[in-house]
DNA sequence: GACAGACTACCAACTAGTAGGTTAGGATTG
DNA sequence: CAATCCTAACCTACTAGTTGGTAGTCTGTC
């Protein structure tokens, strides 16, 4: 695998588990096994390597998302898989990347703040069109507006993830799930 | 006012923003005007500051609970106070001081870190109560237990404040919460 | 005269980032 | 074919500034 690869593979452990002020290049210059000046040659600033990872991160999520379009899945079954995206997560004791850098925004380089939006956006519109086509299928029965629905859903699963963490159980996010779920069918 | 209290005030306003790892001794020294040796004299370590801190913000949030109940609220009521509560850090573009701990708590010396659990569990308990409350009054009628509606409204209140960070709107805090109530009534 | 609360001056460790040099491989030229 | 050049990728050594925290002192008040 290439350098540049395997330092934002470490960067988005670290920032994952302890969040962007909470790791340093030193640390990513243990991880990988090279001096932190080699560090810089590949991304000349921190603030550039968490804009590149965030960028990245977010084209992996549409990559992710829209394969399950692309596979004719139920609108069941993409609520299901866009849940296990969070529940792989929580399983390595990571929370969002997008998460944890929003929650993190005001300390922020003014070239990472921008990439946070589109990351939300797409989620949000991408649901709203699967639960509209749940309710199309009478998969899903809505008691608010599909868009309204899509954020509470990214909300709860960002906020269990956290109360988990606080917590040291998986049980509020497996709860929310069931909860959602129920709300919706 | 005592130091002790403006220390606390400065302290928390830093994390609610910034986080844990994103403020220095040096930060709150310049905001309230002491030497920094002179916090030190206050709160002898950064992670004992931060350990008072969430204390007092869960006696807070207790006693600012309890008050619904010993002014007997009705049960929407005491829903629409609870989401008050996050609403006004939001308009200080804070988020949860307990949610952005929580957050970051993988990197939290050892003392801070049992705080947490009982922040949320008091609120989920709370809010369970409520939400039993409505049902014998009939004001809601849940699609799933109270108890996993609770932890859905926790959950989905703090994750709203952060993507309303990332996004820069109150919007989806606001349609977050347009939604939770429609799911319940 | 004890003590809370403040100060100046300092420290070691760590922060992101720089300077400048070495190596290895692949392309370019005589 | 061989000498050369270029560049990516890495290194050691260093810098200036910040971090949490300490030592020791001064001052006002019970």
């Amino acid at each position: 695998m290439d350098m540049k690869t395997t330092i934002l593979d470490s960067a988005q452990r670290l920032i994952q588990q302890k969040g962007a002020n909470g790791f340093s290049y030193a640390d990513i210059a243990k991880e990988v096994g090279v001096s932190k000046p080699s560090l810089h040659h590949h991304f000349a600033t921190k603030s550039e390597l968490v804009a590149r990872l965030m960028e990245r991160y977010t084209e992996q999520l549409i990559e992710y998302l829209d394969s399950f379009n692309r596979k004719g899945f139920s609108a069941k079954d993409k609520i299901s898989g866009y849940c296990d995206l969070y529940r792989s997560s929580l399983e390595h004791n990571k929370v969002c990347l997008g998460g944890m850098l929003s929650a993190e925004a005001l300390t922020l380089e003014a070239e990472t703040q921008p990439l946070l939006p589109r990351f939300f956006e797409y989620q949000q519109q991408w649901l709203a069109n699967v639960l509209d086509q749940g309710q199309a299928t009478s998969e899903f029965h809505l008691k608010t507006s599909a868009s309204n629905q899509a954020v509470i859903m990214i909300a709860t699963l960002q906020g269990a993830l956290i109360i988990c963490r606080a917590s040291k159980t998986k049980a509020p996010f497996e709860q929310s799930i069931k909860g959602l779920l129920s709300t919706i069918e």
